[in-house]
DNA sequence: GTACATTTAATGTATGTACATATATTTGCA
DNA sequence: TGCAAATATATGTACATACATTAAATGTAC
């Protein structure tokens, strides 16, 4: 099995915190990867598929352009733009909020809702690919050092 | 502390393994802020001091275009383009090589070390970031966790 | 109620990425 | 040798991202 030194072919770390960064970011990259080419075919594109998922998690409630920036991975990411090219598609709709006119309530179509459903076909679910090698013990134990790791200071 | 559901406003995952998939790409994605954060004044991109920090692992040794590409945590990135950029500051070196001329060596140029050096001292190393939560036999199964986790099938 | 600050989303612009293609060099083999 | 296939890098193009700015709506102080 390729350790992440292996992989990317360096010998020495400073420590072993060092590797596990470059391991993180490379583990992400990987999972990145997998998933644009699953979704190549439908040309979706990762924040577009993300976006998806958050307006699917609503359960139909609406969320605001700015909620949308909140939940996504990539929080730099132009929410507008993307929200442009689902709605280009018909896979999301947006309309001006009633209650604050400068919001915009977007929610996930019945096309959206279907490709959405389609493409979790396609794309291998985490569990699929993370069960075989980790005991749902280790999961948790992992979640709660990344938590861990992100909310130092 | 907040727990990666709390951190995207998600109140459940369908698994633990789906919540662990997605704390990882969003504590890569926060690494890369925190990073590009501190390198913005510098006006050097994240892939950019990926490239920086390979060379200096070469320690001399010059790498060719390809191998920056292996060894790069965005693998779909032109580093082509990205040498072009640290070439035009002179943070790096490009000359055909000789027992292959189709090959190009790039090695880092003293201006890039020592542009390097300043930037560690703003760039927070993942030991700082991680070591107060994580002891280092927790960071050795972390990282033996994600290895497997990346060389299924 | 008017004036100013704040918030929300959209847009402009430069840069970066994804992917295909082009160019030069080397390799393999008839 | 001669020539097609393979390899290494660079480049062309469309699209995405990072970041600043703009435009509209709302909140707040007076």
């Amino acid at each position: 099995m390729k350790s992440i030194g292996e992989e990317i072919q360096q010998s020495e770390f400073s420590d072993v915190y060092q590797e596990l960064g470059i391991n993180i970011l490379f583990t992400a990259a990987w999972f990145g990867e997998r998933n644009r080419l699953a979704l190549k075919d439908y040309d979706i594109s990762l924040p577009q598929f993300n976006v998806l998922r958050i307006l699917r998690g609503q359960k139909g409630r609406p969320i605001s352009v700015a909620g949308l920036c909140e939940r996504m991975i990539d929080k730099s990411s132009n929410a507008s733009r993307i929200v442009d090219k689902l709605e280009a598609r018909k896979l999301v709709s947006r309309r001006v909020c009633d209650k604050d006119r400068r919001q915009v309530d977007v929610v996930i179509t019945d096309k959206g809702t279907s490709i959405l459903e389609e493409l979790n076909e396609k794309v291998p679910s985490f569990k699929t690919i993370m069960a075989k090698q980790l005991s749902t013990k280790d999961a948790e134990v992992l979640n709660f050092a990344l938590d861990q790791i992100r909310n130092q200071k």
